[in-house]
DNA sequence: CCCGAGTA
DNA sequence: TACTCGGGG
């Protein structure tokens, strides 16, 4: 999850726009970090089947993952992006209790859940269905086992998989860091993408529909037009809540947090003078700041492209995990020859300059 | 999530 | 061309 809610805070509070739509398109040729827990999750909220259960092989294990994984960056590739994909490490403490938080809700999601299905209430069943996927460490291996088969380098973070990503996209070795989440940018990688795994539509919960596009957000433009430093924007973060104190303060959202920033300048200010955050024992300041502005990331952190290996894929899915060869073949087929003629059109480029 | 078939 | 629906495993 992270902090997800900031949209709001840059469309209404900023002096200057800051979110830049884009296409895909825009970024052929770059390659983008990609939080590889944050796009799992949304692949496995997503695609599921009328029911709200996730997709699996005969032997009951789950492929919501794989065919997302499959289909997005297929996609993705045969546009000329250079996906990279960092997977979180050991996760922080304070992380620890939003995460045992985050398992009950589902423990009780998934009661719900069977009794909408008795119900025979198939709606209300796919909705707490998406809110039931559980992430295990089969799943994160197949995963990476099919990135490594698409030619996608996999990052193993040593801590957060969203913090690492900032720290290679800092070091210029890849483009931007892509997630849903704005966390990369507390974590100080200076462009983040959005969108990037979502299609075009989107039905949003009023039924209304509307349209999707890449977003990218540069740091220091949002720094300039909110007026903070990225201390503050940590501040800000901290103020709304992150996954290191994901209730916030009460009565604390958005635009009360930019004002109190505003009036006071910094955390432990406002601490002091507003009641709102002065009112509930908060002792762990210090400790998640220092997480955003010192975290436990690798440096110098290198990687390769590979091969797309459409055999190798194939076997894997249509043998170990019963895909349909038919179905998926011409995906495999064209993708390899789009990065096939891509490379060849980037040698030619390298060569005459 | 993405795709294809069916429909207008 | 635009949209909805069902299926994918």
């Amino acid at each position: 999850m992270g902090v997800t809610n900031l949209s709001a805070v840059l469309k209404e509070l900023s002096t200057i726009p800051i979110i830049e739509e884009k296409k895909v398109e825009d970024f052929s040729g770059k390659s983008l970090a990609f939080d590889a827990f944050n796009v799992l999750y949304q692949f496995l909220a997503t695609i599921r089947d009328s029911r709200g259960m996730s997709l699996t092989d005969s032997e009951g294990r789950t492929t919501s993952h794989l065919i997302g994984l499959l289909t997005r960056n297929s996609q993705l590739l045969s546009k000329g992006l250079k996906p990279v994909f960092v997977f979180d490490g050991k996760s922080h403490e304070l992380k620890r209790s939003t995460i045992e938080r985050r398992s009950e809700i589902k423990e009780k999601a998934e009661k719900e859940y069977k009794e909408a299905l008795k119900m025979g209430d198939m709606e209300r069943a796919k909705s707490l269905g998406q809110r039931i996927s559980r992430l295990d460490s089969n799943m994160i291996d197949d995963s990476k086992k099919l990135l490594d088969l698409m030619g996608i380098p996999v990052i193993q973070a040593p801590g957060e998989g969203e913090a690492q990503a900032a720290q290679i996209a800092s070091e210029g070795t890849v483009y931007a860091v892509a997630s849903q989440d704005y966390d990369s940018l507390l974590f100080g990688g200076p462009i983040l993408v959005r969108n990037l795994n979502i299609s075009g539509r989107r039905t949003l919960p009023s039924g209304h529909v509307r349209m999707i596009y890449p977003q990218e957000i540069h740091l220091d433009k949002m720094q300039k037009g909110l007026g903070f430093t990225r201390e503050q924007l940590i501040d800000l973060g901290i103020l709304m809540g992150t996954d290191f104190n994901p209730d916030g303060f009460r009565g604390v959202g958005a635009k009360t947090a930019f004002k109190f920033l505003k009036k006071h300048g910094d955390f432990l200010t406002i601490r002091k003078n507003e009641k709102k955050v002065s009112s509930v024992p908060f002792d762990n300041y210090e400790e998640i700041r220092d997480i955003f502005l010192h975290p436990n990331v690798k440096k110098g952190v290198t990687f390769s492209f590979g091969e797309y290996d459409v055999e190798g894929i194939l076997h894997f899915l249509v043998e170990e995990r019963g895909f349909n060869a038919d179905r998926y073949k011409n995906l495999l087929r064209s993708t390899a020859e789009s990065i096939e003629t891509m490379n060849k059109q980037t040698s030619l480029d390298d060569f005459f300059g």
